[in-house]
DNA sequence: ACTCAAAATGTTATCGGTACCATGTTACCG
DNA sequence: CGGTAACATGGTACCGATAACATTTTGAGT
């Protein structure tokens, strides 16, 4: 209902025409300067409140970026979503978050949802999405982005990373330090793809370096975060020592097998190695500081920004495909 | 530009009326059932896609609530983000994020856009206000919630916690522990107005004990977070044991501090006491866990929802003001 | 003063649903 | 079998901004 003024009582007030409103509130270049003013202070006054559902309508152009998101619960997905928050709204737009909890099936119905609104790109976390969600996408002229992941198959644009990289740099890592018998600490086999990609890129690591068979720790099903890595551990009690080096899905899951192993007074580096994975806050001040890799959650969002510039401007032609990379980050676990 | 497929096509395949599709995709009860599933199969034949901002801007129900919070990139307020998302999801309703980022100007420019989206309810994170928030969201039908914080002159409903009881209990719980020299850990005095609250929540309770003056260890400016207490206390060196206790003004900040205190050396208990605020993981993860207080971050988000719900419903009349309440949760750094 | 392009503003017709009200159609009753 | 309520569907007029095109005003140059 709002206030119910609408852009024909500025128009009244100030004596022109709604389309002069209209254009001297987008900052239309055609409009007099001394008319626009009149019509900012006539608006003000009148607490004139722009109606950005009927400017959707009628343009077409609904000011929406469309994102879905894992989880706001995770630092890391988290930045990028802060980066790129700050970057879209520079050029006038909003962001339509969603949350899949980490589900494709989830992520289906609330890509519906967001299509609904007509955004005017699409950002989708991860490369792995159910038939129903590609044929909703496809074939709508609009511009996707998927980011956090390397697709082979991708739906659009890609910014991301190799999860299985990554995690090559931690095995390198470990290996280049004397550590043979690793145990992957994660969530169960399941909905996570994200998850499964990383346990996938240490056991193929592992093999490369002809390790001994990865071990593998459920820590419950995803997500997984601080407090499932310390009662995994913790559960395991002594066993722990039968490995060189834990190596976590993410930094909480590491900084919570970190606690675990702490409390039970075995001592981290000689006994065993921990390693996290997304260069979280927490890794980076706990004591010790854990090894882990950055994948630059911050960067991604900023080249999405980016591309998105690029998309509206119509610089982009083809897919693009940006590779933001991983690097190892050592700590003092490892 | 969607599919191009309006009501209007699916309404000439079927052989009726663009109200009787209008009314099909909406369940109403009074189209016959056969109708209804023949414009549905007519529908996915033809791949329509429902257009929300018509309905939107025809209906003037937007179907969006409207959520300021000052970032999603804390723990904290992504929980209630977070258990917002599911229930009001469940409603029909989408959440139209934005962040203000601890600062009242630009929750004043993001109430301005929010609003022009027409939410059919608006959630502000926080009591304070600029003027020109308040008679943007004054007057206007539109009902507002006010949550984490107990305002004095609220707008609207309010659902949250008194900062200043809150800390009462952590000096409260430190007096009876024997400290009596104690300093803050918090952001710079400026425009984190939850931090200031919390500050001045512990100058007060400690006056009351009649303990000696509150020293002022500032982290930097808001948002300060894990890595601003590790420095701050970093730089201090031993100079930080003449306090008996630091009472800081997050989870996170107490969490660098005690990092930074043990890799000092320093024996946290016994040479001085941590306490932290909003019971994240990382106090009840980490070695020791800290000292903290519940604050109910997910109960925020819930009592908010089901006050949405109430107010749908009709069922709630005047302004409800909801006290979640705080609790102490004693850990091992005090 | 007169021409003509550039600048400034106006007019009209929508965008795709749905509120509101009207109408047609069955089904059940005495 | 006529009457009436319940059911099912249709017609019309918008919601408020703006794209597209039309028109008026201004100002520079001759």
């Amino acid at each position: 209902m709002g206030t119910g003024v609408t852009m024909r009582d500025v128009a009244d007030a100030v004596g022109v025409s709604p389309m002069t409103v209209s254009r001297a509130l987008r900052d239309d270049p055609r409009v007099n300067a001394r008319t626009r003013t009149r019509i900012r202070q006539a608006a003000d006054r009148l607490g004139y409140v722009y109606d950005s559902t009927a400017q959707a309508f009628r343009s077409r152009k609904s000011g929406f970026v469309a994102v879905t998101l894992p989880s706001v619960n995770n630092a890391n997905f988290a930045e990028t979503f802060r980066a790129l928050t700050s970057g879209v709204g520079e050029a006038g737009l909003q962001l339509l978050l969603g949350s899949t909890n980490y589900r494709v099936a989830r992520e289906e119905e609330l890509v519906r949802q967001l299509l609904a609104r007509n955004p005017e790109a699409l950002v989708l976390t991860g490369g792995h999405h159910t038939d129903g969600t590609r044929s909703l996408v496809q074939g709508r002229g609009l511009p996707v982005i998927e980011m956090w992941d390397l697709p082979a198959s991708p739906l659009g644009h890609v910014v991301g990373f190799s999860n299985s990289d990554a995690m090559s740099h931690i095995v390198g890592h470990l290996v280049a330090t004397g550590r043979r018998q690793l145990a992957f600490v994660g969530a169960s086999e399941g909905a996570d793809m994200r998850g499964a990609a990383r346990r996938a890129g240490v056991v193929r690591a592992a093999r490369m370096h002809r390790l001994p068979k990865v071990a593998m720790i459920d820590a419950g099903s995803a997500p997984v975060s601080m407090r499932h890595g310390a009662a995994v551990i913790e559960a395991m009690g002594r066993d722990v020592t039968q490995y060189d080096a834990l190596v976590c899905v993410s930094d909480p899951v590491a900084f919570g097998c970190l606690s675990a192993v702490q409390r039970m007074g075995l001592r981290v580096l000689d006994d065993l190695a921990i390693t996290g994975f997304g260069h979280f806050e927490v890794a980076q001040v706990s004591s010790p500081r854990i090894t882990t890799v950055n994948v630059h959650a911050k960067e991604i969002g900023r080249e999405v920004v980016g591309l998105l510039q690029g998309i509206f401007d119509g610089a982009v032609k083809g897919p693009v495909r940006v590779d933001v990379g991983s690097e190892l980050v050592v700590g003092e676990t490892s």
